[in-house]
DNA sequence: CGATAATATATCAAAATGATATATCAAAAT
DNA sequence: ATTTTGATATATCATTTTGATATATTATCG
């Protein structure tokens, strides 16, 4: 397996449960997935291909009536090793980036109405967000007794929680604002 | 200035405040600015030679005692304008990485030891964090009648916050496992 | 009938990541 | 006294990711 490379386990993990295509790939990862991960095609098919040419997956072509050659992937011996490996290992990364942030720290003092704009403009974001991942978590609620759902479930209570922090968060930073500045 | 290029805004913050090296940077990147952001000498040298290029920075070389020359960066005009663009612009991307929740989607249900070894992992993480969180906010705290520091504030309390929810959820999580996995 | 959306694979330039190379000097350890 | 470590400082490189675009086909909706 490429050294480095996380979308690899993605797509290994992905393709533990079922055969997929690149395309099927990309919106698996474009649904629940995408709060805590992203991908693109231009990751996805390289990807597939390398893991591919080093035996961790094995491509199968699909007839479609009329429509496209699918290309279907599956995961090997080998792939299943590699991905509990990754499993297995302690180091896990969580990187964050909030540009909604870095604007506060360097803009907030030069412009408070940019500032306060800025934290409404995420506030509106998160609750979107927010509603997508309580209707998840509500049609998981009516499954839960199914081993394999408790793990979605945690992942989508881990988004609950911390955007119903964000929102606690933005009411006191625009009270805040309030007072002091 | 680079259509996309993150890390350029980053560097014309830093130098909004005072003129500043590449190692500098780093230096500031790493600090109380890494909960929300990340750069690497690897963009930021690039991007200080490109927005000199551009007349975003004025380069300026320093004599030091016996010391390596350093390389002063300073803001133009320009780049100050380019700043606030990127202030008064809505768009504010926020994107998380959490190979932990990656690990626990994909792995949860094949091995749950591994699982709740993984959270544990990640909470130890979090605990350090806050706690690091938590002593800037105390000696903010001392200085938040300055209005500037307002901003800095802000940003440590978002930090504090979320990775309280963090440690919430881990908790719940744990126990949750204990019920039905 | 034409426009648009969905399916499906693929590539590319630009940007970020993470490691490494190079060099100097102060401080600490041996 | 000398070696080693750690900090300062700039720079580059391979690998990976991002985001956009190209290409092609078919279903659907007005």
């Amino acid at each position: 397996m490429a050294k480095d490379r996380k979308i690899d386990l993605v797509i290994l993990g992905l393709l533990f449960h079922e055969d997929l295509t690149g395309y099927d790939i990309k919106k698996r990862i474009d649904g629940a997935i995408s709060f805590f991960w992203k991908g693109s095609f231009g990751n996805i098919y390289p990807a597939l291909s390398d893991m591919e040419k080093c035996g961790l997956v094995k491509k199968r072509r699909a007839k479609t009536k009329g429509r496209r050659e699918k290309i279907l992937y599956h995961i090997t011996d080998k792939g299943t090793d590699a991905l509990k490996d990754w499993l297995n290992a302690e180091q896990a990364a969580n990187d964050m980036k909030y540009e909604t942030l870095l604007k506060l720290y360097f803009g907030g003092a030069e412009d408070k109405d940019a500032a306060l704009k800025n934290i409404g403009f995420f506030e509106e974001q998160v609750k979107a967000d927010l509603a997508v991942l309580q209707a998840y978590k509500e049609n998981l609620e009516k499954v839960l007794d199914q081993k394999d759902h408790v793990y979605y479930y945690l992942t989508v209570t881990f988004g609950i929680d911390t955007y119903e922090a964000y929102l606690k968060w933005c009411g006191r930073a625009k009270k805040t604002l309030g007072e002091y500045a």
